[in-house]
This record gives structure tokens, sequence and C-alpha cells, in this order.
RNA sequence: CGGGGUAUAGCGUAGCCCGGUUAUCGCGCCUGCUUUGGGAGCAGGAGGUCGCAGGUUCGAAUCCUGCUACCCCGACCA
């Protein structure tokens, strides 16, 4: 495992820091758990966005944009939403500052410029949507109404962690609004659906599809679907989750529209997001002590050259085939990078485009073109190979294929030798301890045998999976009698 | 908000207990030469409100008081 990927948060800066993001906390408490994207972490980001965003277009939603401010008195309108988010809001209060009469230099809000209606931050987005969507339903024609957003959010958590639980964090929240009960389950799967295949075939992360306990349910919702990964320090992420929001928005807001039938009824509604955070979920999967791993499908460049050479014109020699590969390359769509500064030694650039998970170096020097060659080096494993520079092109498509699904099957197998049945609690605890992972066991669908469990292990269910056999059993706390298995876990 | 800790150059640090030359070392940075198949070597150089404000003292990075910020653990967290 990589060293200091899992374990504190202070190693964790470290890493981040080097590979990708810099949190660059200021030097007040009113940026706190901020954090900086860094050009290569944000490229990573928007290949996960446009990739995302593809599959939305392809189920039919579209993009908008709604406002980061939400009066107070529509973020009230649902309450079981209200009362989730309430403790983590940042309120705007005043809309101006001016000078302080007591401290020369310094601002203070100016009191007179006191918000009558205070403005809160939007920690989530459903109220200040679903007061628009209002205006925008009236009759089934107007259902379903599929709509995504690209936004940024505030949660002012007490304790922040960079990249899982910051400050500020940028996602997508996709908001839906249908005639039916039916069509709005249907959407929620269907998301849920295609984070997980995103996650899996695109990050190269495994996840488990399942449904949340009433206890870890979205504030607001009927029903929580979600994605959950394991992380390499045996602990699970939340990778994604799409909700099932019944008719609670629609009552809230007083979203009717008017059936075909002429009768007026309530619309139902789904949301769903994911966020940043699977940026730390792919860092927490791939990365080991070199540094970052990123599965090819992510990666910014996915391929790098790098010359080896005395001189200038055995530069000169190496480029003219480098720049041939570049061409290939290009032409079959990888993105290539040929790095000839002559600032840095090869040495020092093998380290730093490992320290940047760039999944194929290829290496020239005046060997190699004696030979016809050139030397290839996976990330993945770190293994090096010659191969001949005719057709290399084809070869290195195939091996950034055969590295994406490497990455992938060496999570996979981690993650399902990590999770473990267990039948009694003494078991339970025992192997929370010691080897970590995900538990399945058997619970008796109580509340408060779930929060038993945390208090005495902090431990919780993860997820009621999908997939499950049916299995009579009884609960591994209580000894209720129960029919299946869930998910428990230490969870970030 | 409770418990613990930290604050010295861009980064990481020594010095603090027991006050006393020009604040230590490494990385990084700049210049020059030599180098280049796994993080180059040598030489020279730049860079500091020692977190902030007071106090004690002939003298404070060092002792005292207050403040601020950050980190860790906990509480909190779809």
């Amino acid at each position: 495992m990589a060293k200091g990927l899992t374990k504190r948060s202070e190693d964790y800066s470290k890493w981040y820091n080097e590979l990708v993001v810099k949190a660059d906390l200021a030097e007040n408490a009113a940026v706190r758990g901020c954090m900086v994207i860094k050009p290569y972490g944000y490229a990573i980001w928007e290949k996960m966005q446009a990739e995302l965003d593809k599959k939305f277009k392809e189920t039919g939603h579209q993009n908008a944009y709604f406002p980061l401010f939400v009066p107070k008195s529509l973020f009230e309108a649902e309450e079981k939403n209200a009362e989730g988010f309430a403790k983590e809001c940042a309120v705007v209060t005043h809309y101006r500052l001016k000078a302080d009469p007591d401290n020369e230099g310094k601002l203070i809000a100016d009191p007179d410029a006191k918000l009558e209606e205070e403005l809160v931050v939007r920690p989530t987005s459903e109220a200040i949507i679903w007061n628009t969507y209002k205006g925008w339903i009236q009759s089934y024609r107007d259902l379903p109404i599929l709509v995504n957003q690209w936004a940024n959010v505030v949660r002012w958590e007490m304790r922040t962690r960079l990249f899982l639980r910051t400050a500020e964090f940028l996602w997508q929240e996709g908001h839906t609004a249908h005639a039916t009960k039916k069509e709005a389950l249907a959407e929620t799967t269907q998301m849920n659906q295609i984070y997980a295949e995103f996650v899996q075939n695109f990050m190269a992360i495994p996840v488990v599809q399942g449904r949340k306990t009433e206890s870890e349910r979205f504030a607001g919702a009927d029903d929580t679907f979600c994605i959950e990964a394991l992380m390499q320090d045996g602990k699970a992420l939340q990778a994604g989750t799409s909700h099932f929001l019944g008719q609670n928005f629609a009552k809230a807001f007083d979203v009717k529209y008017t059936t075909k039938e002429g009768k007026q009824e309530y619309v139902w509604a789904t949301s769903w997001g994911v966020s940043t955070r699977l940026m730390g979920a792919l860092i927490m999967t791939h990365s080991d002590d070199q540094g970052l791993v990123l599965p090819p499908n992510l990666a910014p460049t996915q391929v790098v050259i790098v010359p080896i050479y005395k001189g200038e014109e055995q530069l000169a020699q190496i480029s003219e085939v480098a720049n041939g590969i570049v061409e290939e390359l290009r032409a079959l769509g990888i993105s290539v990078k040929f790095d000839d500064r002559d600032t840095m030694r090869p040495g020092a650039k093998f380290a730093e485009y490992e320290l940047k998970g760039v999944p194929l170096r290829i290496a020239i020097g005046p060997k190699d073109l004696e030979k016809g060659q050139v030397e290839l080096a996976r990330r993945d494993n770190l293994t090096k190979t010659a191969v001949v520079r005719e057709g290399i092109g084809m070869h290195i498509k195939d091996l950034l294929n055969e590295i994406q699904e490497a990455l992938f099957d060496k999570a996979l197998t981690y993650r399902n030798e990590h999770i473990t049945e267990v039948n009694s609690f003494d078991e339970f605890k025992e192997v929370l301890e010691t080897k970590g992972g995900f538990i399945s066991a058997h619970w008796d669908g109580a509340i408060e045998t779930e929060a038993k469990i945390k208090e005495l292990t902090k431990a919780t269910i993860r997820c009621i999976p999908f997939e499950f056999k049916e299995e009579e059993g009884v609960c591994v706390y209580s000894g209720a009698p129960s029919k299946t298995r869930v998910l428990f876990a230490k969870a970030y």
C-alpha cells in the first residue's frame, strides 16, 4: 500500500500537493478546508466531466445552472432536507462592507446593509431548483424534466479532509421531475447504474451498488442508492449517490401537474450527484509509493517520450524518431507528450512522470536508434520492455487498454479479498480490527441495532447490496432473524 | 466545541529546557563549467518581520502573558 496515502491526512496533503492539488489554506478560518485544484488535477476532472456529460446527454439530460444563493425561506421549505443540512450551511447576512471606524485600514460588514432575508450558500440545490420547477410544470406534457447542473457547493463541516470532504467542492447534481413514481424510480436506478459504469470502466475503481439504510439516507429522500468503493487501507468511500425523492419536494414547493384525465397530481422527483471526491477515490485506489497511478482513460497525458542523448546531433536524431511516434499516436487518438527539455536529466523526468501517473513512458536513446527499437515502461507495474519501432502505434493502443483492465482487475481482486462474511459479533470486531474492508453480515433491519454497532465499532452500514443471495440468518448483533446480509465498513 | 500539539527562507527542519558573535542544515531557486540509459557533480550566489502583540532583561527565536492560525484525536459529517 502506498505509504502516506491512507493513514493520516497530514500525509495525504504531502501527496496531494505534489501530485495534483494544493490545499492553499488562507490565513483565516473563512476558507478553511478549501482546495485549489492545480491545472494537472483539473485536467483529470475535465476528463471525468466530459465522460459523465456524454452519458447524461445520451440518456436525455440537459445542463442548466441555478443560483448559488438560496433564500432561507426556500431552504426551509422541505423540512427534512433543511434539518439535515442546517448544521453545515454558510449564510450570507450582509451585502456591503465599509471602513471600520475603530480600526484603520480594516473593513467591517456594514450594519446598514443587513439583508432582510438571509441567503444560504447552497449545500445542495433541491430547494432552489424545485422552487423554479414550480413555474415550469403545469401539465403532464411538461414532464419529464431531466436537468443536470455542474456547480460548486459549500458544506461547512467542522472537520475537513482534502478531496474527501472539503468545505467547497465541485460536483454535478441532476434534478429530475417525473409524472409517475415508476418513472422516477427507474431514473434513480439508471443514474446509479451510469455512475457505477463510469467509475468502473473509466476510473478502474470497482464499486458495490446498493441501497442506503434509513439512517444513512439523503435528507429529504425516500430512498438513496449508492456506489461504494473500497480504498487501499480497507476503509470504504461513498463514491456517488442517486436519490428517489418521492413527492417530498413537490409537496414542499407545491409542484403539481394536470394529468391526461384532468386531475391534479404532485410531481415525482430524483436527484443524483458525484463530486471531486472521486479524485480522492482515484488516488486512494491506485496510487503507490512512486506516486499517482492514472488509468489511461483518465490520464491527461497517456504517453510521454523521454529522449536520452549526448549533444545536439543525437537529440536531433532522436527527435526525428520521437516526432514520428507522436504523429502516429495522435492519429490513433492517444495523447502524447515529447519531453525534450534540456533542463532536466532523464532520471529526473522518469521520476516526475511516475509521480504524475502517466500510464506509459517511452525512452529513446542511442542504443535504441541502433537497434530500431524503443523502451516502453508501464506505470502500473513498473515493468520495462524493448519493442521495435515499426508498428508501435497499435501496440501502444493495445497496451493502454491492457493497463486500463489490469488496474481494474487489481483493484477488484483487492476489493473481493476484502469482503468478509462473518456470523458473530466477535468475529465482526476481529475482522474489522485486523483486516478491515467490507464485512458482510446479517442485520435485523433496526435503526437501533445499526446505531449500536456504529457506537461500538465505528463501522456503518455502507449499503444493502442490490445483488444478494436469499439467505436465512440471524442478526450479528441482536440475534433477531434476518433475510439478507448487508455490507458494513469503516468509512471516510 | 472538548483533549493534545505546532508556528523559524518556497518546502522540510536544528536551535528553545539552561537567554549572549553574523539563526543551523537539507531540498528547491539563480549563475558558470562539466554532465545526460533512473531523481547529476563541483564552484559561487540570492533568499529570514524566528506567527502577531505586549512584558521581563544590558541583551529574547529562546523566559512570561495575551492573541491568532494551522495540524492530530474526538464530537459532527447524504
